[in-house]
DNA sequence: TCAAAAGTGTTTGTGGTACACCCATGG
DNA sequence: CCATGGGTGTACCACAAACACTTTTGA
């Protein structure tokens, strides 16, 4: 293959939300060398050259983070020229899911990473905003038809918590007795037999079945 | 930025797909030169080093068939490190629809190039089959919930060949009377005036129109 | 006994699906 | 007048949405 065209940088940035505080956050890390020197950005890095992107983007996950393990997807690739003011790096962007109580790590160990609201966020680096916008677009639409949110739970949760989580991501309230009986009859999860105990009365807790089916058919528009 | 980093091949494949004989059809370009010289393969090359993405699946789809302004999106990044024998290539993979009538030039230019359907494909080379499959699955399901399949229809149809064009694309029945009840209600479409006559009682000549809401709502799994 | 959160059913409307016959034209 | 494809309506069922009070616990 004879090498008539310069070959672009590739990278791969990831997206890790989480939830925390009773809000939809995302990882951030401040950059500290130019272009956008003390921005923040998405956490990612180049693909190795012999690394399926896949891996390429667990590897950037594990090294903010320390977990493996979760959900992730590909959302999308962003190739415009000037992206980068420095060369041409195209990127594909994945985005993660991580239950709440393992997202503990940012912040940890000295780097300067830190947890942001996606409803408060600061000016970023790069395309990343955009890279922002189009992951809560596809995390919302995917809430709508899979059951992908229980991802951002841990194993086991109360039905509250469980609402709660889809009305930070959603943006929006729920009705709570159609809440529960539309999981309850989708049995995508089952009684732990234990509760929750805290203020006000015990909840049960919940597991997801991880033998659910987890897609649901769209309304089509057409018959 | 140090060139710390040896860098992949970054290539765009463009997904060509329109409907011929009530059948769904996919552009394929048989390969002159090795690896799997003489096997089919979408077409594709490499993006200039300033180049944005999807202005490169626009000129691979313009050689190809000499159409411009098509409807086009992004499929998916498929890097493996094996994909391609040689070196690593990374391909960002669109898929295009092509209106029947413009879907001409295939074959023409005396290059190897010509319609497949997509229910009876030859061997592919590379991974081209998964991305085959990918863009079928991506199809299918943008039908169902965007008015995307005008897109491979002339500028003026009738009832009967949306439908053909639905049902050959989703590999399914449908009812007619409930699609006619269910097009004309989302109201994506508009009478020309205008009647095509062959055998039997001519038929009316709807438009897409283009003022149209595409996106319709999904079936939630939650309240 | 009070505060706080958990839990529970019914009604009404809308949309999906199944289904069979008459109409307009060309040959 | 007949073959061919175009065009039309209704009844039933399932799911979505709106809505308020009782229960259980800890302080």
């Amino acid at each position: 293959m004879p090498r008539r065209f310069p070959r672009p940088s590739v990278t791969v940035d990831v997206v890790i939300f989480t939830l925390r505080d009773d809000d939809l956050q995302v990882l951030l890390v401040k950059r500290k060398s130019a272009p956008y020197a003390g921005r923040w950005a998405i956490p990612g890095g180049f693909v190795r050259i012999d690394e399926p992107l896949e891996e390429a983007a667990r590897r950037e996950l594990s090294e903010e983070t320390g977990v493996r393990d979760v959900y992730m997807e590909q959302l999308y690739t962003f190739g415009d020229p000037k992206r980068d003011p420095r060369e041409r790096v195209i990127t594909v962007a994945y985005f993660a899911l991580v239950p709440a109580p393992l997202a503990v790590r940012a912040g940890g160990d000295a780097s300067d990473a830190c947890w942001w609201s996606m409803y408060g966020l600061p000016p970023l680096a790069f395309d990343h905003a955009d890279i922002l916008d189009y992951a809560l677009t596809r995390l919302r639409y995917k809430l709508e038809y899979t059951a992908v949110g229980f991802q951002l739970l841990p194993d086991t949760f109360t039905l509250s918590e469980l609402q709660k989580a889809y009305e930070v991501v959603l943006g929006a309230a729920l009705d709570k007795r159609n809440f529960r009986r539309k999981i309850l009859e989708a049995q995508v999860i089952e009684e732990t037999g234990e509760f929750r105990t805290g203020e006000g009365r015990p909840a049960m807790l919940y597991r997801y079945r991880s033998d659910a089916v987890a897609e649901v058919r769209a309304r089509r528009l057409f018959p």
